[in-house]
DNA sequence: GCAAGGTC
């Protein structure tokens, strides 16, 4: 009797077998890990997916519409997913032809999916009559065992529910993408990558309307009136925000001359708990925080922890430790460190973690396993540091915050002021990230008549709302419900991929809003969140049996041809508009030479962009880039050309290279060597301008001016 | 080429 078993992912296969057969032999067929376990005439194998192990794609792919889609193995599909090949051969290899199957993938739609395909593809249909479902919510060996001797039906609900959500996502997503290239396509001739999506353009959308807010904002100015006490003290009037000037000058008027008397000085002790565990959201916002990391860059990292395993599953939304990961010993095995020892020492028993509220049935928070790193990047360290901290601290005791609030007239004008110190570190010792308030609190108590220095009124305007950052942004998405924790960066790399929008304090780019203007009249459920929630009531509906799969996406095609006829009707205008927005998008700055537009433009040939006029071939101004540069939006002081960002780290400089250099410290190429093949660069010597060898003094080629070989 | 969702 054969059994196979299959598992999600590595890790959970590992974890699978360990807990089941501890005896099992570790196998490996070239990269990939499986298990083999012989117990009389029953022999064992457990073997893993690496999540979806098969995608869709067009049945056809000269077809002008996608509708007919099937499942392919995602390496065909993918070039990028080569490694998917590997375990695929694994299953085809051990584990088609079995008696017994078991899908023991994660218990939710997707996962069952993965089993699913891996099952019926991999190792053919009857696999599907002989499968049993485990169900488990936490990888603990006490659950792994209760869920395999405890088998289930594998869930064809939930099969066709995951089967739907790709079929859906694609047709709306691939077609509506393609019908947006198209348009360009018919109204230009030439091509620009877009793209449109259930998560992606809700997402745009939400940008796109707090950059309308922040465009149709009126500034409103107002004042604050601040009296200077001396010894650093400036207390606010207690009115706040005051909109009228009139209010203000009698104020100042009332103030003037007067001391301020102390009317109440307050004390108080807050207690400020310690930090909640990471999950990957909250991780990706507070490495944003404190080192400007993108969140794509630290899922990045905290993947390849996880792989190395110094740190936990990552893709979780747990902020829960639960006592089973084993709080002690991993302290212990951080406390061989010295960096993290002298945390550890301060923590005191029983160890109880300051939990988060939201949870993963799948996961815990993420936490360091406790093997030290011998070697990390520099990026790594300061990820895995900040995981560490995080995690002792969430053991610490409670910080306690001083504040003092102090309550003074001037003249009849209420005023106050407040001063706050850290009295008791407690966690806050253990992270440093953290600022701790250290003001001084001034010898002040109550009937006190204190010299007034000066009155004065600060005017200030109203500001319009905040732009998002990446990691606010992922906030928002979470909030509303919109992607998963795995795929929320990838969504924002995305747009800003697209150029539809830019910058590390998020705008839109003319393409971007363009973008949101066109399927707003074509199709505006998929601008808003209403595609993510129509999508989540039909799944449901299609889980609980209440209607066939077959027949949602049916209304979808149907839907979505509409949609696509809408859009073709109106073809050449909305590819017209949309390209004029594009080219908006590009433009960086004025031409010097004709007033034109600067645009940033690629050469295919030379593989890089540069920037150069849109008034080509009629004006040729071009401005080289270095490898990696962005165009930034302020503008040069000297020339008014853009300022640029570039290089590791990155420096500032204006688009022109010569600008602001001395004529002799500007290079300029007027050929080729023909010794070496360097540049030869117009150089000014003693007895006047001559050409040399860029390759100077390792080649020594000079000649004069008006002798420049040619080519 | 195009989506969104798993994962190394």
């Amino acid at each position: 009797m054969h059994e196979v078993i299959i598992c999600e992912k590595p890790k959970s296969s590992e974890k699978i077998a360990g807990a089941l057969f501890p005896d099992a032999m570790k196998k490996k067929h070239g990269k990939v890990s499986y298990w083999e376990h012989v117990e009389g005439d029953k022999r064992v194998t457990i073997v893993s997916a690496v999540g979806h192990l098969y995608s869709l794609r067009p049945r056809q792919s000269n077809e002008e519409h996608f509708f007919d889609l099937e499942w392919a193995p995602i390496y065909e599909i993918d070039k990028k997913k080569g490694y998917v090949k590997d375990y695929l051969n694994v299953i085809r290899k051990f584990a088609a032809g079995a008696d017994r199957y078991i899908h023991a993938c994660d218990y939710d739609i997707e996962g069952t999916l993965i089993g699913f395909n891996a099952l019926k593809y991999g190792c053919g249909e009857e696999a599907l009559r002989k499968t049993s479902r485990m169900k488990f919510s936490t990888l603990t060996r006490e659950e792994i065992k209760r869920a395999y001797q405890n088998p289930i039906e594998v869930d064809y609900g939930q099969v066709d529910s995951g089967a739907a959500r790709h079929i859906l996502d694609f047709i709306f997503g691939v077609n509506i993408s393609r019908s947006l290239m198209k348009s360009v396509k018919a109204a230009t001739n030439r091509f620009i990558k877009l793209s449109a999506g259930r998560v992606q353009t809700p997402t745009l959308a939400i940008l796109v309307e707090r950059e309308k807010e922040i465009r149709d904002f009126k500034p409103v100015p107002y004042w604050i009136i601040r009296a200077e006490l001396g010894e650093g003290i400036i207390a606010e009037s207690k009115r706040g925000k005051i909109f009228k000037r009139e209010l203000v000058d009698s104020i100042l008027e009332k103030c003037q001359g007067s001391d301020a008397e102390v009317k109440d000085v307050r004390v108080r002790d807050t207690i400020r708990k310690p930090p909640v565990p990471f999950d990957l959201g909250t991780l990706q916002s507070e490495a944003y925080r404190v080192f400007g990391f993108s969140p794509k860059k630290t899922q990045t990292i905290a993947q390849n922890l996880y792989t190395e395993g110094y740190t936990s599953y990552p893709r979780t939304s747990s902020q829960k430790l639960p006592e089973s990961i084993g709080y002690e010993k991993i302290l212990k095995n951080l406390a061989k460190n010295p960096r993290f020892g002298v945390h550890i020492e301060r923590l005191r028993g029983p160890l109880k973690p300051h939990e988060g509220k939201k949870e993963d049935d799948a996961h815990p928070a993420i936490h360091p396993t406790g093997l030290l790193p011998s070697e990390l990047s520099k990026d790594e360290k300061k990820v895995y540091d900040l995981i560490v901290h995080r995690f002792i601290s969430v053991f610490g005791e409670d910080a306690i915050l001083q504040t003092m609030k102090v309550e003074l007239e001037i003249g009849e004008e209420e005023f106050s002021f407040s001063r706050k110190r850290v009295s008791k570190a407690g966690w806050m010792e253990s992270y440093p990230y953290t600022k701790m308030e250290d003001e001084e609190f001034p010898e002040i108590s109550g009937g006190d008549s204190l010299a007034v220095r000066s009155v004065s009124a600060d005017e200030r305007e109203t500001k319009p709302p905040a732009r998002y950052n990446e990691a606010s942004l992922i906030r928002e998405l979470e909030r509303r419900g919109l992607g998963t924790k795995s795929t929320r960066a990838d969504i924002i790399a995305k747009l800003y991929d697209r150029k539809y929008i830019e910058g590390k304090k998020i705008r839109v780019s003319p393409l971007g809003e363009n973008i949101i203007d066109t399927l707003t009249r074509y199709c505006e459920k998929i601008t808003s969140e209403e595609l993510t929630r129509q999508f989540e009531r039909e799944l449901e509906d299609i889980m609980r049996g209440k209607i066939s799969k077959d027949r949602v996406i049916d209304e979808a095609i149907t839907e979505v041809r509409s949609i696509l006829s809408d859009i073709e009707e109106n073809l050449r205008d909305i590819g017209k508009e949309l390209y004029r927005a594009y080219q908006d998008s590009r433009v960086v700055g004025e031409c010097p030479a004709c007033g034109g537009k600067l645009v940033i433009k690629y050469s295919p040939r030379n593989r890089s962009t540069f920037v150069g006029c849109s008034s080509y071939p009629d004006c040729r101004t071009v401005y080289s880039l270095p490898k990696g540069a962005s165009v930034l939006k302020s503008l040069c002081e000297k020339c008014g050309l853009p300022m640029i960002s570039y290089g590791r780290p990155r420096q500032r400089a204006c688009l022109d290279p010569k600008c602001g250099k001395k004529k002799s410290e500007v290079e300029e190429v007027v050929g080729k060597c023909p010794e070496c093949g360097s540049d030869l660069i117009k150089r000014s010597g003693r007895y006047g301008e001559f050409v040399g060898c860029k390759g100077f003094p390792k080649c020594r080629f000079t000649c004069s001016v008006d002798e420049v070989p040619e080519g």
